[in-house]
DNA sequence: TCTGGGGTCCTAGGACCC
DNA sequence: TCTGGGGTCCTAGGACCC
């Protein structure tokens, strides 16, 4: 069997551990620049708010009903994200860390709702953060029982043990729910009238390969009890690395784009060495307002490639820089810019070139000692100076919580 | 006035090789 | 007049996930 811990409504969570007063009340936390909608908590979601609701459209109801607002706090979420972790692991020994707020468990040795309600318990007492879990023969079947833990049982745990209970419960689940199946799918399925995932799981496997391909099919199995996507509980190093962000407000300034990109790239760049890889390629995009109907729209992005594999932040932000210049249009002015490296591959055995005229060992030093006294001294305390250094205006987060676990300022105080 | 960020995988088609 | 067969690699675009 394996298992799907998922925790309930994730950020919102976060700001409740430290803040006992939001217990039973209306929390939302906000995307980048305070935008939009990203979590809610339960009562957040009877009130009516919707998943990615902007800001501006929903300020009547947020004051109407008090709702408590946070801007997102990825330091602190991060951190109690990787608490929750070591929690399941020192209970459970294979654990497949899925997303900051996901895991899947290895139950192969499962005898009974006990272990699963232990687990539940554990990660409340350590972290504070409520979880459900849903336990099924295959990942798929367990992200339906998880969904079925959260919405129906009070306990938050949920199995999926046999064939004719799976049925039963495959029978009422709208296939657009299952994981998999996206909207465009959902439509698709919806117009060859399989509205549920019974339905799916009923229909004719070369129909489905045919028009899902082999995703579809595997989703299929999966359904049907076959494992299709195993457990897989080792590091696995990203292939593409990507720093982007919306402004606040439009910038046209070409300089300013600079700074921005550039500390995109050096961010880029650090990512690469934290997790020991090389790239060989960047891209560096740039956007409009899409949401400006009547305004020119402009995506520009262009891609740019390095002889020899690197990671260092020099490299990484000049060639950033390169790439700009090609890609700007003076007449626009940009709403998001972004960076992305590819094509990586790990550090210890990269492909040198023959023309190559930096001397790498050297840099590599630097980068090591520039990544060691920002984690000492705090982030950026050393950065390139081509960095952005206008932060203030350029990214909105007007209602951060404390960094409660991540800075020694930001530590609760208790009043006894 | 105001609308997020960071990923993965699959497929089709083009360019190339012998 | 007639014009093969079997591959690889890369990219863009589309779908999905949280």
């Amino acid at each position: 069997m394996i298992g799907l811990a998922d925790c309930n409504n994730f950020y919102a969570s976060c700001e409740r551990v430290f803040n006992p007063r939001l217990k039973n009340e209306a929390v939302i936390v906000l995307s980048n620049n305070d935008g939009c909608v990203i979590a809610r908590s339960n009562e957040a979601k009877k009130l009516g708010v919707r998943m990615g609701a902007p800001v501006f459209k929903i300020k009547d109801t947020i004051s109407k009903y008090n709702i408590n607002v946070f801007s997102t706090n990825f330091a602190l979420y991060g951190d109690m994200s990787e608490r929750v972790m070591n929690t399941l692991k020192s209970e459970v020994d294979e654990v497949e860390i899925y997303s900051i707020d996901e895991a899947f468990l290895n139950f192969s040795d499962f005898i009974d709702t006990d272990r699963a309600i232990h687990i539940k318990k554990k990660v409340k007492q350590w972290t504070g953060i409520p979880v459900s879990i849903g336990i099924a023969p295959t990942k798929s079947l367990a992200k339906i029982a998880n969904h079925m833990a959260k919405k129906y049982t009070s306990n938050g745990i949920f199995i999926i043990n046999n064939d004719s209970l799976a049925d039963q419960i495959l029978k009422k689940f709208p296939i657009e729910e299952v994981w998999g199946i996206g909207r465009r799918f959902g439509k698709k399925l919806s117009y060859f009238n399989i509205k549920t995932a019974l339905e799916f799981k009923n229909a004719n496997s070369k129909w489905i390969k045919k028009n899902f391909s082999v995703n579809g099919l595997r989703l299929q199995k999966e359904l049907k009890g076959e494992i299709c996507y195993p457990l897989e509980s080792g590091y696995k190093s990203k292939k593409n690395i990507c720093t982007s962000r919306s402004f606040s407000k439009e910038i046209k300034n070409f300089s300013h784009l600079s700074e921005i990109v550039s500390s995109f790239a050096n961010n880029c760049a650090y990512k690469l060495r934290k997790q020991k890889s090389c790239c060989t390629k960047i891209s560096v995009f740039l956007m409009t307002n899409r949401f400006k109907l009547n305004s020119p729209q402009y995506f520009p992005s262009i891609t740019l490639n390095f002889d020899t594999p690197t990671n260092d932040s020099f490299e990484i932000v000049s060639r950033a820089n390169k790439a700009l210049f090609k890609i700007h249009n003076p007449k626009y002015s940009y709403k998001k810019a972004g960076v992305v490296v590819h094509n990586t591959s790990p550090e210890s055995s990269i492909q040198t070139s023959l023309f190559d005229t930096i001397d790498r060992k050297k840099r590599q030093q630097i980068m090591k000692s520039m990544d060691l006294l920002n984690s000492k001294m705090g982030k950026n305390k050393i950065h390139l100076a081509s960095g952005n250094f206008n932060r203030k205006w350029t990214f909105k987060r007007e209602k951060l919580s404390p960094c409660y676990t991540t800075m020694f300022s930001d530590i609760l105080k208790i009043q006894l």
